[in-house]
DNA sequence: ACCTGAACACCGTTCAAGT
DNA sequence: ACCTGAACACCGTTCAAGT
């Protein structure tokens, strides 16, 4: 074949279909052979597009980022504008956990992460946060978010009465944990959410005090 | 050479070195190969002790959890057991945060994860919390305290002034960050478990009402 | 500019052969 | 019981060769 004249591949379409396979298979099933056959080509082709697999996955983690709404910041209350990012954040990743691994190592140069970034210090120092308290608050809130989608608490614990019955005395209904995977991971995120900015807006009071309007 | 009269590996010593590998040069690092090569010992030799390299790092992020202290569960009010046990838990995998990923995935079939699954229910049951409300509690300190030891927050930024120059307006002194990087993430850490039993001291006064003593 | 086949130095795992 | 070498089907990446 050599180059056909309308090219086979684009960025884009690499990324979706990378995407889909993470999603479909995990982090581990993605190789380049496999993602080449996905796309109809040979491996590596893939090497005029990116020029190594990690950049596909830095592409395939700004475009999860990419879902996340951050309009919110500057148009509502820091504690509103807070919450619903951290909702649409943890939506964004829930629809694909298998890569959050590699997307909490931090921004790096990626830029929809570095702008989502940018977007809740902005915010928190325009509510009138101290600056470091600003990063501290960004910081626990993605640690809490992307825990939340690193791994189902719930999935975590096998299907497997035996397992649990006399050697922990507690757990003996973990067995139906990942029946309820969803109503426990989204109880648990719904309570933890509450508690910190309910504790945050506590501590807000006495650092800034109230604004005159 | 074939089977020496005194065995040359054991499962502590892999898992050991395995940890050694991991926490140096990091999870993609460790092959079987190379950690045979660190034993002095061919490849296959491991599979003598171990099924799959999966069950060598069970058993590395089970060595992990072993570190974290339970005990203070039925021993404190539930409020400080559960700050210090946060606490001995971010220690724990912050001192080998390569692992956290595969950790993150849930206790599995790892004895010391599902033990100290069941003290943190127990001790939050015995505590008066209704049972639903103990799985959420446990589910969202793992969110936060696997979240903080996941990735740096501060690392996770860049040391490339020109990077957010001008295109991201709030975080110019973003490049500053890896500087301090145990201050931010401590600080973070900090602030974060503050707000969590804060906000949840306030809902158990709620929901379970104080106790006669 | 963009796709290919061949090649390099790697993987995890199996298995028959040794003591 | 426990270690070995050879082998299998894989990896990510490079590069000269094609159009």
């Amino acid at each position: 074949m050599a180059r056909p004249r309308q090219a086979l591949l684009s960025r884009q379409r690499i990324v979706a279909t990378a995407t889909a396979v993470i999603d479909a298979e995990g982090l581990a099933a993605l190789s380049i052979r496999r993602l080449a056959t996905e796309l109809g080509v040979q491996g590596p082709s893939l090497y005029n597009h990116f020029a190594t697999k990690e950049e596909i996955l830095d592409a395939v983690a700004d475009a999860v980022i990419e879902q996340v709404d951050i309009s919110v910041f500057g148009r509502f209350d820091w504690r509103v504008a807070l919450r619903r990012w951290a909702r649409s954040y943890r939506d964004a990743l829930t629809a694909h956990p298998n890569i959050v691994p590699h997307l909490a190592q931090g921004p790096g140069r990626r830029p929809t992460a570095l702008a989502m970034a940018d977007a809740v210090y902005g915010g928190l120092v325009d509510a009138g946060w101290p600056p470091a308290r600003a990063t501290h608050i960004g910081a626990l809130m993605r640690y809490f978010v992307a825990g939340s989608a690193l791994g189902s608490f719930a999935r975590g614990f096998v299907d497997d009465p035996q397992l649990y019955a006399d050697r922990y005395p507690h757990l003996t209904r973990a067995h139906l944990l990942a029946d309820h995977q969803k109503s426990v991971d989204e109880g648990a995120f719904a309570l933890g959410l509450d508690a910190l900015i309910d504790g945050l807006a506590r501590l807000y009071e006495d650092v800034v005090g109230e604004l005159p309007d």
